[in-house]
DNA sequence: CGTAAATTTGATTGGTCTCAACTTTCGTGG
DNA sequence: CCACGAAAGTTGAGACCAATCAAATTTACG
């Protein structure tokens, strides 16, 4: 054991699956909340969003939500697990989009084309809040406020495109990377310094545009230097001020 | 003249600058037609579209549209020249973003932060259709079509992400860069086999993270294997065919 | 417990960047 | 109209980072 910390083993993070008993946290923790609260949970209106929700899962690792070429119908509010966006081109070569936390909303690049563009694959067991797109566009039509929300989702997920822009280096992506999903874990409510790679090496690896030996030299080197602990897929951000240092140039602010 | 073709000049591609006496041509090819169609040319409602359309304009090459920071108010769209959307970090080291041609739309990544969050600077002379966003949303509200447009273009500009994605080489990424521009002027009515690269190479390679000598070498390479025809910024593709296949696995279906 | 998949680590290769020099284009003013 | 300087673009040579190839090891799972 060459790490200075005194536990051999990485206490298990705490577990970001939603406690479908606690339908309250998870709401106000969800993408959607803002909207669901602009509905006003004691207007009429909420039992129309109430109706056009549906829950639906589990799905586990490996199964896909939704397919390239499926009709799109529907929006979906990551409720726990974790999801992956890929498309896969005639030759067979994966290209991995992005990841999803819980709270997190897959589906909207599917409005234009109406047909999803990628596949959308659970990294874990996952379960979802399904939102009728029709019906929820009527309801925009009628709430100004979720036509709003239904506005600022698509927005903020325009400019998420940072983390593969400009031809960085591996260690300032990975940083970057690190950082990003550190700051998505704590904007739900999670530990943004221990938490669960749900992902494969190979996955992000795809996603940042670099081979998986890369990936797992940079975590090595990381490591190193002290700046994470690793234990398979379990990591905790030992000194995330010089990890966000290092992948400033791909981070907001 | 080492070209096998016989002018000695590349003759002059149809401008893309919108014919302003001309105004049913342009919104015919405009982001916005079928919002401004679905409103009805024949209906009040279209008097409200008008009222929250201004023309604003010229811009000269390098002046800006909006910058980082400017407090977001409406959506731009490009009613004649090219513009480049960008971020600069604090290091001063610029990102391109992307380049938008008569008929698209910028700012729409504005709407989730409230405030632009890159420079729009345009490469030509350039005029624009000011769309108030308040006043847009509302009409939105009322016109369930234009609510719909506004969805879709979002969703649209969600999926243009894929010329960066991926790690291809420099050959192909400007193929398709190159077919990407083609398909772009064919869906505005241009030539989509000869026309103007409103943009430096620097912007070029920003954009494509490669450098500006390797997008050099690469159309130098190009033009040796007559693929292309290139004097300074003005193009034809003589190979469209080879392009798209170079650039296959970066362009859409 | 055994096999396949995932991960780590090492050695080598290669494509693109960097540095550098030169040419061309463009805008400006004499 | 031409001269001039600055910016943009082209081309070459060498360096370097990450990809690829290869192999050992660990982990996951039936």
């Amino acid at each position: 054991m060459d790490s200075k910390h005194p536990a051999g083993r990485l206490p298990e993070p705490p577990n970001p699956i939603a406690d479908d008993g606690d339908e309250t946290h998870f709401c106000g923790t969800c993408a959607f909340s803002s909207a669901c609260i602009a509905a006003g949970y004691n207007k009429p209106e909420l039992a129309q969003l109430q109706c056009l929700v549906e829950h639906v899962g589990p799905f586990r690792a490996g199964e896909h939500i939704f397919r390239t070429g499926d009709p799109f119908r529907a929006i979906f509010a990551v409720r726990s697990g974790t999801v992956k966006t890929r498309m896969v081109d005639k030759e067979g070569r994966e290209q991995v989009l992005g990841f999803y936390l819980p709270g997190e909303v897959i589906g909207l690049n599917a409005i234009y084309p109406e047909h999803f563009p990628c596949d959308a694959v659970a990294l874990d067991t996952s379960f979802f809040c399904r939102f009728s797109f029709p019906a929820m566009s009527a309801l925009a039509s009628r709430i100004p406020a979720v036509q709003k929300h239904l506005f600022r989702l698509l927005s903020k997920e325009l400019g998420s495109a940072s983390l593969l822009a400009g031809d960085h280096s591996a260690d300032e992506r990975m940083a970057a990377f690190l950082m990003d999903l550190a700051g998505r874990y704590a904007a739900r409510g999670f530990s943004a310094t221990r938490f669960h790679l749900s992902m494969s090496r190979g996955d992000i690896a795809n996603y940042l545009r670099l081979a998986a030996e890369t990936v797992s030299r940079v975590l090595s080197r990381f490591r190193s230097q002290n700046l994470i602990r690793i234990e398979g897929r379990e990591l905790e951000l030992l000194n995330p001020d010089a990890l966000r240092q290092l992948g400033q140039a791909l981070l907001p602010d």
